[in-house]
DNA sequence: CTTCTAATTTGTCCAGGACAAATATAATGA
DNA sequence: TCATTATATTTGTCCTGGACAAATTAGAAG
C-alpha cells in the first residue's frame, strides 16, 4: 500500500500527541524542532513524520529525558535510548512467553491472543497471571512501542483484550463486604486503565472491594463519588504519558476535596519520581507497595 | 459534607471540560462569561460553578444550540433547555424500566444494576436488549446528566457496566470468518465507545466480523490497523460531545489514509447534522441506517 | 563528598489581532 | 408565498512575542 502525504494542523497534532500548542510552538523556537511548513494563510502544517518523532520524544520525555537533549537526536538514537530502560523486573519466568505474546500480537489475530492469555490465566491464577504475565507483558508491550517496533493499534489491541480479561475475573471476586472500599478511577487526560485494573487484582485478591469507574474522571467528580459511594480510598493509576509535573498538582487539587479521612493510593510508572508527600497521599512506585499500604490501612482501622 | 472553594487555572478547565483556552478566552472577551477571578500573577482562576456551568453549555451546543444564545441565560433556563430534546425514539416499551435503571444508579450500587441488566438482556436477547434498553437508557442518562440530575460519575458507572455486559456477550458471537470486516474505533478527544460497542453488536448479529481497537485512536493509526487486519469497512461513532465542526474535516482526514476499497461508516449522535459527502463515506443518522448500509455493502460484494 | 546558592531550562499563561468556515439574515426573482 | 442567492454576522482556530515561576542543573563553599 501506498504512502499519503499527509500534513496536520498545528491543533491536531496537539490531539494527536497529546503535546499542547503552546509547546509545540516554543519547542519550534527554542529547539529547531518541530520544523513545520506552513500554508498559504502562514499556518503551521506539521509533516506525518514529524508527528511520529514528536510522539516518541514525548514518550522519552515520560521516562525522564529531558526535551534538549532529546530534540537533536537521530532518529536511531531516539530508539536506542527506548530500548535501553527498566529491567522487566518480573520474575524469573519473564521472557518465555512475553516473547510469544509479542509475536501474536503482530499477527493480528485478537481471537488467538485472547486465547493465549485466557490459558494462561487459568493455569497460572489471577495473583501469579497479574505478576508474572501481565505486568511484564505490558512493560515489554509499551517499550517495543517506544521503539517503533510496535504500532499504536496493536498496543491498542493488547490493552482491550488484557483489560476484558482482567474485569471479566474479577468480577465475582469483588465482595461488597470487602474492606477497604477503594474507588479507582484516572484523571482527565490519562485514559490508560490497564495498570489500574492490575492494580485492582491485587486489591480484590488482598480482600478490599474495588469500585471500578473507569479513566478520566474529572477531580471535582472524584471526590462526590467518594462520597456517594462511601470509599475509604481513591486509587489513581498515572501512566509514564501523563505528564510528570502534573501529577502532585492532580493529587494536591484533589486532597482539596475529599474528606481527609479518606486516603489517596497514587501508582503506576507516572508516579515513580515523586516522594510521599504525607497528608494521606501515597505514592505506589511498584506493584509490590500495594500490598503494604493495604495491610497498614487495615492494621490501622481494627 | 462541606463545600471546600475550590479554582481552577485555564489549563485545568481545558482539560476537564474540552474547551481550549482559545475558546475560554474569547468567550470570555465576547460574552463575558465565563468571567473569571485574576490571581496575584494575572492569571485566571475559574470558581468551580462557572466550570460546571461550562460543561453544560458544552454539552447543549453539541445539541445544535449556538454560545451567544446560551451565554446570558439563567441556570434555570439552561437545565430547561436540556429538557427538551429528542424523543427517545424507542419501541413502545420504553419508561418502564428506563426509571429503573435510573433510581438504580442513583442507589450506588453496582452489583445489582449489572445484575439487573443482565437479567434484561437474558430475557430480551441480544438485538431486542440494545435496541429497546441499551439505546433509549443512553439517551436518557445523557439527558439526566445535562439537567444536572444524575453526576458524572453515575454516567460513567453505568457506560462501565453496559459496556462490559456487551463486550462479554458479544465475543463468542463475533465469527472470524464473517464478512464485513469492519474494524471499529473512535477518533482522539472522543472517548465514549459505548455507541460502537451497541452498533458492533448489530453489526455481529448481521453476519459482520467486528474488530473492536478501543477508543481514542490517532487518525494515522486507524489507517495502519485497517491495512494490518485488512478491514472492508472502518466504523467510527462520535457522541455530541465530539466538536461538530471536527466532524468532517476528520472523516476526510481518515479518507485520505485509507484505501479507497475501504469504506468509512460514521454513526452517533454527533454526526446527525451531516450529509452524505459521498467517496465511500457514509453518515448513519441513526441505529437502523446501519442494518441498510451492511445489507448493502454484501450485496454490493456478491 | 555533601549542602547551599545561582544559573538555566521548561511549561504555561497573557494580550490582541487576523482569518475563513459556518450560520443567519436580507434581497431577489419565480 | 416560497425558494434561491448574496451579504452580514458569528465563531473557532491560529499567529506573534513577551512574561513568569517551578523544576532542574551547575557551581561554590564548607
Amino acid at each position: 500500500m501506498d504512502f499519503y502525504e499527509t500534513a496536520l494542523s498545528i491543533g491536531t497534532v496537539e490531539r494527536e500527541t497529546g503535546l499542547s500548542k503552546d509547546v509545540l510552538r516554543k519547542w519550534e523556537i527554542r529547539y529547531g524542532f518541530p520544523n513545520p511548513d506552513r500554508d498559504t494563510k502562514g499556518e503551521r502544517v506539521y509533516p506525518a513524520e514529524q508527528v511520529a518523532r514528536l510522539r516518541q520524544i514525548k514518550h522519552l520525555m515520560g521516562l525522564g529525558h529531558r526535551p534538549s537533549k532529546l530534540m537533536n537526536l537521530s532518529q536511531s538514537e531516539l530508539s536506542d535510548l527506548a530500548a535501553h530502560k527498566t529491567i522487566p523486573a518480573g520474575g524469573s519466568v519473564t521472557g518465555a512467553f512475553v516473547e510469544e505474546i509479542l509475536t501474536l500480537l503482530r499477527a493480528h489475530d485478537p481471537a488467538s491472543l485472547k486465547g493465549r492469555l485466557g490459558r494462561l490465566l487459568q493455569e497460572q491464577g489471577l495473583r501469579l497471571f497479574v505478576q508474572d504475565t501481565a505486568e511484564p507483558v505490558s512493560i515489554v508491550v509499551g517499550e517495543a512501542w517506544a521503539r517503533g517496533e510496535l504500532q499504536v493499534f496493536e498496543e491498542h489491541l493488547y490493552s482491550e483484550v488484557m483489560h476484558n480479561l482482567l474485569r471479566g475475573t474479577l468480577e465475582p471476586l469483588n465482595s461488597p463486604s470487602g474492606k477497604p472500599r477503594v474507588l479507582m478511577t484516572t484523571v482527565p487526560e490519562e485514559g490508560h486503565s490497564l495498570g489500574l485494573l492490575m492494580a485492582a487484582s491485587s486489591l480484590v485478591l488482598g480482600g478490599a472491594h474495588c469500585i471500578y469507574l473507569g479513566p478520566q474522571m474529572p477531580i471535582d467528580d472524584i471526590g462526590n463519588a467518594a462520597r456517594a459511594h462511601n470509599a475509604n480510598v481513591v486509587a489513581l493509576s498515572f501512566s509514564t504519558a501523563y505528564p510528570r509535573r502534573r501529577v502532585l498538582p492532580v493529587l494536591l487539587e484533589l486532597r482539596q476535596r475529599l474528606s481527609p479521612a479518606v486516603e489517596i493510593w497514587a501508582g503506576g510508572m507516572g508516579v515513580r519520581h515523586l516522594a510521599e508527600p504525607g497528608d494521606g497521599i501515597h505514592i505506589l512506585a511498584t506493584p509490590d507497595q500495594l500490598e503494604s499500604v493495604m495491610s497498614q490501612w487495615i492494621e490501622n482501622k481494627s
